[in-house]
RNA sequence: GGGCGACUAGCUCAGUGGUUAGAGCGCUCCCCUCACACGGGAGAGGUCCAAGGUUCAAGUCCUUGGUCGCCCACCA
């Protein structure tokens, strides 16, 4: 009767909604994981790699946060002073993309809204969509610190954004200029060479004549883009070509066009190439833009921003730039100027947002120096300064550090920080804001500091430059914009630098490395270790789908982490992807995976269910939870258990120890799977099937000499065991570790102590001896199953060995030996075994026997010996050939050679146990 | 064109030169034994992609090749 109300109260199986909604908004309302700034313990700092406000929280999110939360919780409990920093990016491109495509269902464009409308609009969006990122990241158990939440374009990181750019402007580390750049036809912006995407793909590359002014010759060039011909200013030549030579310094006319243009000799033309004669356009190629310089050659730019012709196309104007291309062809085609076209692999660079084709494109942009800030980047990396985890990524890193080009930080965009440099209407001079102080007006900050005159004409005709910085600027300064920089903060002090980043792979160049030369070059001490972002980096793995794609939503292959949390618990969700999560390699999401870890969930709930539910029946007895678990107690297990012996209860707490320095040496090197891996053999292995299994029947006795310490162990080991599981199952542990008798103000498992690997639990003596008996049990289990036995049938069985210790601890531990191998009687004895009318199980140190029953089984048991005794020869065999091999012994460590000799023993008797066996039956 | 990674049991993956290469899932047999069938017990299953090499010893280090994936790159 009391037993079902029990049952009521704690479910058979783990139903893990309720209680994560529980937890989470209770950790969330309590401000359980505010940093303090000053107080105890090291700090350890993380900050989150903010999650774009143009989505959800998506799979490799949470794969990302249950590997930092792991670490932050970890340090936490170990005593640190933890911060984990959260906050959202504005994504400029992307954030303006998504409220673009919104605007076209309602047949708008954000033209039609005006910049401040259209300003208004994406700030609603990031309202919503940022609130429902914070949902889900509670939701899922992130103990960051939203105290201190930040977003990328608040007053305060915008004040740091303008700071930073002010400092590079005057440093001249920041120019303007006119340049070739990557423009993007329909967000209609300039990108960096990183938002750039490049696919391979089939297209065709066009021969076409130009005829030699004054000539009946012509020279062929090869082109995969016709459509720019129109802007071409020359057509270049190797000046060692001699096919060519002669032409030099003639004209070619340019053919639909009719305009004559220079023949010329630049050394960049590939003579193996095509016919090696290069049509030059030096509005619309990186490379052609070079030479035109070299040769003073005219730009024309023959394309609007939108990607149509424009005027100085001629007849093609208006035409939008792939109809031209078709058109340009048939027109020369009709002249007869075609004179071959091929397919062509070709890679393509397309707009990573939008994924237009990209348009080389000469324009006014800012720019970055980044020459002068990878030097020290690329040092203290060097140096070890910044410890790069997985190595190879560290090599990637530094490759690029030293090809790094400058890199284009404004955009046409209409979403993100404006730049605070003010252009004077009458001398066209460039008046930077005075200081970095910003303004709110209508809840939206700017620059506040406008230059009151023209510091060269002093004119008053100041207009601010429309462009807006590249997202990634303000990205690179969240490691100590989000502490307060460019104030000298509590928090900066105590928290910059931060002590990792642990962020994917995938943004490496665009966020890791530019945090490391911004914050080496404008955060922290006069050290480059007190001015670096992060002491340590750990690029994790993504995840893909089950056939090893990158998730896509628009593809329809991202999973919501949400709805697998709906249905396997957020508790299992994160113990499959930590599990999986071993450096330097991806991960396919599949379903079995999580059903294992739910699984695992489902029996952390029950083995505590056991505890919970026994104890009713002890508290019968006038025992109450306080005397059994109470903190005070549980901190001084194991206790000694009279009469049956406490060996099972030293062991599993030399194997905590063990455990707990495996866990946090797996942890500190990022070695996730290791410590899930760790933990699960524990719990399951260890804690469930042996120890539990092993001490039922001191639990139950009603001598309370012997249940007492007991109970007090078990509960003492379930406590650690908690605490141990805690960082990857954060909401399971927390409601179990309530179930506990916990001090007055006790607040939540995740400030309680991690485990600590107290070398006083450790026993030698303990893992053997329970090593031996497993082994003795798993035999006659072994033999029980071979022999078909009725598993409700005790049977008896001998044991026989010359090691009297040995045979001393089988009768010390006679009844969870009877127990676990279903056994009536096991009589121990030290003389040989009759092998007839019954099997035998041997190792060097023991035999086991079971007799027959009624019906014998001689030919199975022959084959098998006969079986077994073939491997062993040769194993023997191959380990004395070694053995006798004199360049082993002599240059193998002695502990090597020695281990291997005493195995040949072991084996050996083992060897000759087999033989006489199967004499005996024969 | 450079670079990186993967290839280990039917599947998904661990494996940090040293006895007989592991896990989870799946499979076979047995068991609904009073925490758990999301469970318990016992098993089967692997020329570690190939070929060379280094080493006393190679799944592990080196070279070459193969297959697959990813990143970078201005060859028209």
């Amino acid at each position: 009767m009391h037993e079902e109300a029990i049952t009521r109260e704690i479910p058979k199986a783990y139903e893990p909604q309720e209680i994560e909604e529980r937890w989470a908004k209770s950790w969330f309302d309590e401000k359980l994981f505010r940093a303090e700034n000053s107080g105890n313990g090291a700090p350890f700092s993380i900050a989150l790699p903010p999650p774009n406000i143009t989505g959800s929280i998506h799979i490799g999110h949470m794969l990302e946060h249950t590997q930092i939360d792991m670490l932050v919780r970890w340090h936490r409990m170990r005593g640190h002073r933890t911060i984990w920093l959260p906050g959202m990016d504005h994504a400029g491109i992307a954030t303006q993309y998504v409220v673009e495509r919104q605007l076209a269902k309602e047949k708008l464009r954000r033209q039609d809204l005006g910049r401040e409308e259209f300003e208004r609009r994406v700030w609603k969006w990031k309202e919503e969509s940022g609130g429902v990122i914070k949902d889900q990241m509670i939701r899922l158990g992130a103990s960051c610190d939203w105290t201190r939440e930040r977003f990328t374009l608040e007053p305060a990181l915008y004040r740091a954004v303008i700071e930073a750019f002010l400092r590079l402007y005057r440093e001249g580390l920041i120019y303007r200029g006119r340049y070739m750049v990557n423009w993007c036809p329909r967000c209609q912006t300039a990108i960096s060479d990183l938002e750039v995407v490049h696919h391979e793909r089939a297209g065709e590359i066009w021969n076409i004549r130009y005829p030699i002014a004054g000539s009946k010759e012509f020279l062929v060039v090869a082109t995969t883009r016709p459509e720019t011909m129109l802007g071409d200013t020359a057509v270049a030549v190797h000046p060692d070509d001699e096919r060519y030579q002669r032409f030099v310094g003639k004209t070619v006319m340019l053919p639909l066009m009719n305009r004559e243009i220079p023949i010329i000799a630049d050394s960049y033309v590939d003579r193996e190439f095509g016919t090696g004669v290069v049509k030059i356009t030096p509005a619309h190629d990186p490379n052609d833009f070079e030479i035109g310089k070299r040769h003073n050659l005219p730009q024309i730019d023959v394309m609007t921003s939108d990607g149509h012709m424009n005027e100085a196309a001629g007849k093609y104007a208006g035409v939008e730039r792939f109809a031209a291309r078709a058109r340009i062809v048939a027109d020369l085609k009709e002249l007869g100027l075609l004179e071959g076209v091929k397919e062509h692999m070709h890679a393509v660079g397309v707009c990573d947002r939008c994924k237009s084709i990209v348009e080389p494109r000469i324009s006014t942009q800012w720019f970055m120096k980044m020459k002068p800030l990878a030097e020290p980047a690329e040092k203290a990396v060097r140096e070890g300064l910044i410890e790069v985890v997985p190595e190879n990524q560290r090599t990637i890193l530094l490759h690029w550090l030293e090809n790094i080009r400058d890199w284009c930080i404004s955009r046409q965009l209409w979403w993100g920080h404006r730049i605070p440099v003010w252009h004077c209407a009458d001398c066209n001079e460039m008046v930077p804001a005075t200081d970095s102080r910003v303004e709110i007006v209508e809840g939206h900050a700017r620059a506040a500091s406008v230059p009151p005159k023209c510091t060269k004409c002093g004119g008053k005709k100041l207009t601010q430059d429309t462009d807006v910085l590249d997202t990634w600027f303000s990205s690179a300064l969240w490691p100590f914009s989000t502490l307060g920089w460019p104030d000298d903060t509590e928090d900066l002090r105590t928290f910059y630098p931060t002590s990792l980043l642990i962020s994917g792979y995938d943004i490496l160049f665009f966020w890791d490395v530019r945090m490391i030369m911004m914050g080496l070059h404008l955060a922290g001490g006069k050290e480059p270790r007190d001015r670096i972002p992060f002491r340590r980096l750990y690029l994790h793995s993504l995840v893909r789908t089950a056939e090893g794609a990158k998730m896509s939503k628009t593809k329809g292959t991202g999973v919501d982490p949400l709805q697998l949390t709906q249905q396997y618990g957020t508790d299992a969700l994160r113990y499959m992807l930590a599990s999986m999560a071993a450096p330097g390699t991806d991960i396919a999401l599949t379903e079995d995976r999580i059903l294992g870890a739910r699984a695992f969930a489902n029996k952390i709930w029950n083995a505590a269910r056991f505890l919970f539910v026994n104890l009713e029946k002890v508290e019968a007895n006038g025992l109450t939870l306080d005397e059994l678990a109470a903190p005070e107690i549980r901190a001084k297990a194991p206790y000694p258990v009279p009469g049956e012996g406490a060996l099972a209860h030293r062991w599993i707490f030399s194997r905590l120890a063990s455990v707990a320095a495996q866990v946090n040496d797996a942890l500190e090197n990022f070695r996730f799977h290791e410590a899930c891996q760790t933990i699960y053999q524990f719990f399951w292995g260890a804690f469930c099937d042996w120890y539990i299994e092993w001490v039922k029947p001191q639990l139950a006795n009603p001598n309370r000499e012997i249940a007492v310490p007991a109970w007090r162990n078990i509960f003492a080991a379930l406590d650690a065991a908690l605490r141990l599981l805690h960082p990857v199952m954060p909401f399971l542990t927390e409601e179990l570790w309530h179930k506990l008798p916990q001090p007055d103000g006790a607040r939540s498992i995740a400030l309680d102590k991690f485990p600590e690997p107290r070398t006083q639990w450790t026993d030698v003596g303990a893992d053997d001896s329970m090593a031996t008996l497993q082994e003795i049990i798993v035999s006659l289990r072994n033999i029980r199953a071979e022999m078909k036995l009725d598993p409700k049938k005790k049977v008896a069985a001998d044991f026989s060995s010359r090691g009297l210790t040995l045979r001393i601890l089988i009768q010390e531990n006679m009844d969870p030996l009877l127990r676990l191998a279903s056994l009536s009687e096991l009589r121990i004895s030290k003389d040989h075994l009759d092998p007839k009318g019954g099997t035998i199980r041997s190792t060097a140190a023991f035999d086991l026997r079971i007799a027959y029953g009624d019906a014998v089984d001689k030919p199975a048991e022959i084959a098998r010996l006969k079986k077994e005794i073939d491997r062993l020869e040769k194993d023997i065999e191959s380990k004395q050939k070694r053995l006798s091999d004199e360049s082993f012994t002599s240059k193998a460590p002695g502990h090597v050679v020695d281990a291997l000799r005493a195995t040949v023993v072991e084996r050996q008797i083992e060897l000759q146990k087999l033989r006489d066996r199967l004499a005996e039956l024969s």
